[in-house]
RNA sequence: GCCCCGGUAGCUCAGCUGGAUAGAGCAGCGGACUUCUAAUCCGCAGGUCGGAGGUUCGAAUCCUCCCCGGGGCGCCA
């Protein structure tokens, strides 16, 4: 039918002729005239032992996704966590769906490195440096400081220096009302100072003081400690060796804000250094007016590092939607640097941008007093509500293995539901939702799973084992459908890579399960008395089981054997 | 004001670079457990694809305008 705009002919006349002479007999079944349907579809039925070789020829231990001959190597940036704070859900989908991406593209054969920018810089972490040294010199080990803590005094020095802005706003909008006066005037006193002595522990901080650097240091290995260990729990891997602090870059921020302004590409505006970027309005701030560097400025050296040293081909950054102009900002003014070439070959920078996780009111998640929710109480709710299930559908299992199920079951929700819509799109976080059984579900996969598992479990009760040799026979509609289903493995992982759209694959394994479904309920496996038969059934089964398998581990979600 | 992103069944969502009668799940209704599966399966019902134009043999899909919702917009990150 494409055909038609190019030949200037009807599509139904083209159909008619390729039909003539399309010999397709050594695969498929005779096509004919009535082959022809609806505008011009031409209708291909493949052979029984045709569809049984392409099946065959899928199955090999890489499924049918061929490895490149010379790997691109592809930057994830993902994550993205800040020095005294905890992990919230504002971090789940870039964790979840940047992994997913990564494990997609490792999956695809390219040479993948992740790397999450961590947010170990600047003045609201020289604030919580500076109050951990109050703290200390209170009396209080350190030693016995968690993220908890941390977490507490950040928002308590943020609250400090924001005091400052209130009170101006106040005075601003009563216009320096007396009443009002005598009362800010302290706050804002106290504030100053608070922020003074910050901006001092900062120079410190910059400077190498060593007391200083111990305390950054402490921050540092809390905060990470706490937020790898919830990036191991949900599966993702994220590690040490990932994590490239804000801090990496401070050396190279002056002398990039230098090549740009003797190289002409950056201009200055209002005091400020900017870089302008073709098609947009609003400048890329590289320098601000006291000469401090900005988000953009360390994004850059980001880009330079990643390209140039890392040797890039393409960099994908996993991160919220709402950062869409920043990024439009910071690559096109790498492309005018030329920080996005290695080897006279310009890398793809790209931005895989994701909506927002709302409350079932509608809003963004949050707890009912405002607050970020910290993504480990989210996680420890989902793997309580699935204990909880696990408890009641399978009491049986022993107390560890109960664990066990219910932890991949919880996460698998949790994750599932994160991958399988589209990545742009907000969507409503709901455990009853994505911890149901039924449906388009991350248990409901784990249980497809389960369910082939338990068939090769009572297969070997009774002495049959697999044959992966097996001759497959496909003869009945539910077979050929499985069949066909399995054999768009390949492309579907691919296309989904290649858009950085981890729900193709979720929505691929659901289809897979349902085909599977159907052919479970009608086609019999150890209850044929044909040898051939249930030989070949038995291959579906496990071919079927990897498939799935291999999908939800590209898509970052662990498998269990019972559950 | 300018820019970006969404709007598909009561609800939550798919729909690949335009292609057949727009598909799932949930909820609703009706069926199926001395089972290879009930943490499941089968069936029924349910839609002016936000609206209006346009391009095309053909539009949920591409273009233009409008409506609604969300987000962003130079010295925070």
């Amino acid at each position: 039918m494409p055909l038609a705009k190019r030949v200037g002919a009807k599509p139904r006349e083209i159909a008619a002729k390729i039909v003539e002479h399309l010999d397709v007999a050594d695969i498929a079944m005779p096509v004919t005239e009535a082959s022809i349907a609806g505008p011009g579809f031409v209708n291909v039925s493949l052979r029984p032992d045709a569809l049984a070789a392409f099946v065959d020829r899928l199955d090999t231990p890489e499924l049918g996704i061929a490895r490149p001959v010379d790997p691109d190597t592809v930057v994830v940036d993902l994550c993205g966590v800040n020095l005294a704070k905890q992990m919230h859900v504002g971090h789940l989908r870039s964790t979840v769906i940047g992994d997913a991406v990564a494990r997609l593209f490792e999956r695809l054969g390219y040479k993948v490195i992740r790397q999450s920018h961590v947010g170990d810089w600047g003045l609201p972490i020289a604030m919580v440096v500076q109050k951990l040294i109050e703290i200390e010199e209170a009396g209080v080990d350190l030693a016995s400081i968690t993220l908890d803590d941390l977490n507490k005094i950040y928002k308590a020095a943020q609250a400090t220096c924001k005091d400052e802005r209130v009170a101006l706003a106040s005075v601003l909008k009563y216009g320096g009302h007396p009443k009002a006066e005598a009362e800010l005037e302290g706050r804002i006193e106290h504030a100053n100072e608070a922020a003074e002595r910050a901006r001092t522990r900062l120079v410190a901080l910059q400077s190498g003081d060593e007391p200083t650097v111990a305390a950054w240091e402490r921050i540092y290995d809390i905060t990470m400690g706490a937020c790898l260990a919830t990036c191991a729990r949900l599966h993702a891997t994220v590690t040490a060796d990932h994590s490239a602090g804000e801090s990496t870059y401070r050396t190279e921020l002056p002398e990039i804000v230098k090549d740009l302004e003797t190289r002409g590409i950056a201009e200055e505006s209002d005091g400020a250094l900017v870089v302008r970027v073709e098609g947009i309005a609003e400048p890329c701030l590289i320098r601000k007016k006291d000469g401090g560097f900005l988000y953009a400025t360390t994004d850059l050296a980001g880009i330079r590092r990643r390209v140039q040293e890392f040797k890039a081909d393409r960099v994908v950054y996993v991160v919220d939607a709402r950062q869409s102009l920043h990024f439009r900002l910071a690559f096109g003014a790498a492309h005018r640097a030329g920080y996005d070439v290695h080897d006279d070959r310009t890398a793809p920078l790209e931005h895989a941008a994701f909506g927002m996780v709302l409350g079932e009111d509608g809003r963004p998640l949050k707890t009912r007093s405002g607050e970020n929710i910290k993504l480990d109480d989210l996680l420890e709710e989902a793997v309580s509500r699935a204990a909880a299930t696990v408890a009641e559908k399978n009491p049986g299992l022993p107390a560890d293995e109960r664990a066990r199920i219910a932890e991949a079951v919880g996460i698998a929700a949790i994750k599932y539901a994160d991958l399988s819509t589209e990545r742009i799109k907000d969507y409503v976080f709901e455990f009853d939702r994505m911890l149901a059984f039924e449906g388009d579900t991350g248990p409901y996969l784990l249980n497809a799973v389960v369910r082939i598992t338990s068939i090769f479990r009572k297969a070997a009760e009774q002495g049959v084992t697999l044959d992966e040799r097996a001759p497959l026979v496909l003869n009945e509609p539910d077979e050929r459908t499985l069949a066909l289903t399995l054999l768009k493995y390949p492309m579907v992982v691919r296309a989904a890579g290649e858009a950085f759209e981890p729900h193709r694959v979720c929505n691929y394994v659901y289809d897979l399960a349902s085909a599977f479904s159907g052919f479970y309920e009608r086609c019999p496996v150890l209850h044929g008395d044909d040898d051939a038969v249930r030989a070949s059934r038995l291959r579906l089964c496990s071919l079927t089981r990897r498939v799935l398998v291999d999908g939800l581990e590209t898509l970052g979600i662990p498998t269990v054997e019972r559950m």
